[in-house]
DNA sequence: TCTGGGGTCCTAGGACCC
DNA sequence: TCTGGGGTCCTAGGACCC
């Protein structure tokens, strides 16, 4: 036997929620169904999620809000603010359902996770007709699912489910399939996952269209155009896995920017930003348990508007040891942002981006930096203030050097109620 | 007037070494 | 003094994803 026949037979079941956000805000206001629900980002800026009525009427993902405020009142749409807190908690319930249903879960992004199932000895498609049934019961959420001996093929799986509800009834499964060929040949080479903007154009240059088209295309040709990455694709599109289970949970960056809702070069807004995103990294980094060598900071001017004088900077400071004590961080971030600050410019944006992960059980003290007293009173202290602003919401405990941010702080209008964090409703669990 | 935020992976090019 | 090529490591930036 060849090893590749040895191997046991893998199939990845890709579940997608639809429509996700605008799901969520539904869960909750179900006199919305049926109705045009548009989710809108920070600041209220562009659209990052429809429900289905919005896509009927012609609005596009990532369209600026303020070009469609007419649609948006003439058909009566619902609009919303994003609300992160909501999303995460019904990401959460759909997650920890599929976990249960199946026990090898790559969770690849809030609202899509990859089912992976080794030498099944039951019928896959018929189990996942069951998940999309059980999902939508218990946690109200409607997904698709698609079926393959490959991610990028049950990406594209998942797609053609989503596109054609009534003959599929939420699965799809390329292993039924009757002709491969009639399924790739009508779908365009841009339904492809890895497939961008920019590779679409390149392949369209070879005049490669549909999915078909690539999949029969030549190896060392699509390699030489689209580098290992679509080499890769292509493979996967002939049914040869190239991407593996994630093997690390832990993530390489932590980052936390804001675009802001008004620019400023006044330095000390710039620093309250940098204080108030610095502790809201370091909570994501405490979360996850781990510490990290490197905090980046990056600032930049609004490049939509062409008549301001542009710029862009980043600076990344070093810590002699792993660190993720929130008042370690923003000292780090102070120092990278002097580094880069420039008083004749009007700022947009800002970001904090931690590196060089490690586990915090990793951590070794540092002589130069702390003792053990030391690091036990931060990480009681940084557990603390973590615990108290899980309940009561973030930043309901902050650092002084925050400020209230008023000049800088985002603009968001239509929030939701945060229906399944309140206070209340997690006294009346507990 | 008003265009998100959080990630990953890959490549090219410079610095440095032998 | 002048010359070369190969290797590694690091970083910035591009492209992609949801």
């Amino acid at each position: 036997m060849t090893p590749v026949e040895s191997k046991s037979k893998r199939i990845y079941a890709l579940v997608d929620c639809n429509n996700f956000y605008a799901s969520c805000e539904r869960l909750f206001r179900p006199e919305l169904n049926g109705k045009p629900v548009v989710v809108l980002s920070n600041n209220d800026g562009c659209v990052i999620a429809r429900s289905n009525e919005a896509k009927d009427l012609g609005i596009p993902m990532g369209a600026a809000a303020f070009k469609f405020r007419d649609i948006f009142e003439k058909y009566n749409i619902n609009l919303f603010s994003t609300n992160f807190t909501l999303y995460g908690d019904i990401s959460n319930r759909v997650m920890s359902l599929l976990r249960e249903m199946s026990p090898q879960l790559e969770i690849y992004s809030v609202d899509e996770a990859f089912m992976i199932f080794d030498n099944a000895g039951f019928d896959i498609e018929e189990y996942c007709r069951k998940t999309v049934d059980r999902v939508y019961k218990e946690v109200g959420i409607p997904i698709s699912i698609g079926i393959a001996k490959t991610k990028t093929l049950a990406k594209l799986g998942n797609k053609i489910a989503k596109d054609n509800p009534t003959i599929y009834k939420g699965v799809f499964n390329f292993e039924t399939v009757e002709s491969m060929d009639d399924i790739l040949r009508p779908l365009r080479v841009e339904k492809v996952w890895g497939i961008g903007r920019k590779n679409t154009k390149r392949l369209n240059e070879l005049g490669i269209y549909n999915v078909l088209e690539l999949k029969n295309a030549d190896r060392a040709v699509i390699k030489s155009f689209l580098t290992v990455s679509g080499e890769r694709t292509l493979l996967e599109l002939n049914g040869i896995p190239c991407i593996e289970m994630e093997e690390s949970e832990i993530k390489n960056t932590i980052l936390t920017s804001r675009t802001f809702a008004k620019t400023t070069n006044d330095l000390k807004h710039l620093k309250e930003a940098v204080s108030s995103f610095a502790s809201r990294a370091a909570e994501k980094l405490r979360m996850d348990e781990c510490a990290c060598t490197f905090v980046t900071v990056y600032i930049s001017t609004n490049y939509h508007k062409e008549t301001d004088d542009q710029y862009e900077a980043s600076w990344t400071e070093t810590s002699i040891s792993p660190i993720n004590y929130t008042p370690n961080i923003i000292k780090l971030g102070m120092e990278a942002l002097k580094k880069i600050y420039k008083p004749e410019f009007k700022y947009k944006r800002l970001g904090i981006v931690l590196s060089g992960i490690v586990p915090a059980s990793e951590t070794v003290v540092s002589l130069f930096q702390t003792n053990e007293d030391q690091k036990v009173k931060e990480n009681i202290l940084g557990g603390l203030i973590d615990k108290i602003n899980s309940v009561e919401g973030r930043d309901f405990v902050r650092f002084a050097s925050s400020g209230h941010g008023d000049a800088w702080r985002m603009g968001q209008h239509m929030v939701s109620n945060r229906y399944t964090t309140d206070w209340n409703e997690l006294l009346e669990i507990e």
